[in-house]
DNA sequence: GCCATAGAGGGCGTTACCTCA
DNA sequence: AGTGAGGTAACGCCCTCTATG
């Protein structure tokens, strides 16, 4: 659904789907005007192309979020794109255990070919993210706290928390560039003693957490001007009717010429006229 | 110059884990 | 001790942009 808010003569236009992030106790999606560098509405995105494609009415996505599989394909399906096996994937590059680690996500079955190659370039990126770190962690920016015991034996890696000084220091690099690039991912993670991988995701939850902060704040500044219009049109209906009233109840009033309000586009101000209008 | 393609990087939605009341 | 809510690290998918052939 979008709702126009008018407000002067930018119509600032407003999804409310989507995201199931709680704001204020809602369920919110907005477009925002800026979103951080490259000019991409969040109209765009997935969740407005989702709705956009069925009813205008509001949408509560109620359903329950039904994850993609990720796995080979049937064997009876030939790719054009080579699937890698785990010799290919050590001699370009990778340790064994990385390999171990990412052929086991290969094991289940799988029907959809279109996912298929979804997951495949997923998991070749992804690949290339840990050969990355990998490669960054032999020159000397290995870490203590990413690479676990479960996550040298293939197990799901745990959620660790940073400390007080990595975040501190995470957030004060944010104060100065909210996005990096990769030589200062590599700085900050060989700082922190962090993989590249975990300063990246810190980096785009941070930016993420700063957007919705900024959209809880425009959401209220635009409740408030919401109110304001509302209550302003409300008092205008009023006074209307009450003129009206008097028209009828005092006749002396016919005979007075119509008077129309104009405002001046530059200057804003209202200016009175007993011309009759057009 | 135009087009197709691949890769990089970012946004978004979501999950899973952790902490705390 | 158990539990639910909130915070957040991590993931997967998709998009745009750019480089390349």
């Amino acid at each position: 659904m979008e709702l126009a808010l008018s407000l002067g003569d930018t119509p600032k236009p407003f999804s409310l789907h989507g995201k199931s992030q709680k704001i204020l106790g809602m369920d919110l999606g907005f477009c925002m005007e800026n979103n951080g560098g490259r000019g991409e509405e969040a109209g765009s995105s997935e969740s407005e192309r989702r709705a956009s494609s069925s009813d205008p009415t509001v949408q509560l996505r109620l359903l329950p979020f039904s994850p993609v599989h990720r796995s080979r394909p049937p064997s009876s399906y030939t790719s054009p794109f080579p699937w890698p096996t785990h010799d290919s994937l050590v001699s370009e590059g990778g340790r064994g255990e990385k390999c171990e680690e990412w052929a086991a996500t290969l094991s289940s079955s799988k029907t959809d070919k279109k996912s298929y190659h979804m997951d495949y370039f997923s998991i070749l990126k992804s690949k290339r993210r840990d050969f990355e770190e990998i490669t960054a962690a032999d020159r000397g920016c290995a870490n203590s706290r990413g690479t676990s015991d479960d996550e040298e034996n293939g197990v799901a890696r745990k959620k660790l928390r940073l400390s007080k000084e990595q975040s501190a220091f995470l957030e004060d690099s944010f104060k100065e560039h909210n996005t990096l690039n990769p030589k200062q991912k590599l700085a900050l993670a060989k700082e922190l003693n962090l993989r590249p991988r975990q300063v990246e995701v810190w980096f785009q939850n941070r930016r993420a957490r700063t957007k919705l902060k900024q959209t809880e704040v425009d959401y209220e500044y635009l409740k408030r001007c919401c109110e304001t219009l509302t209550e302003e049109n409300r008092r205008l209906q009023k006074e209307v009717q009450e003129l009206r009233a008097l028209k009828a109840t005092q006749p002396f009033y016919k005979n007075l010429p119509a008077t129309t309000l104009t405002m001046c586009p530059s200057c804003e101000r209202i200016a009175t006229s007993n011309k009759p209008t057009h």
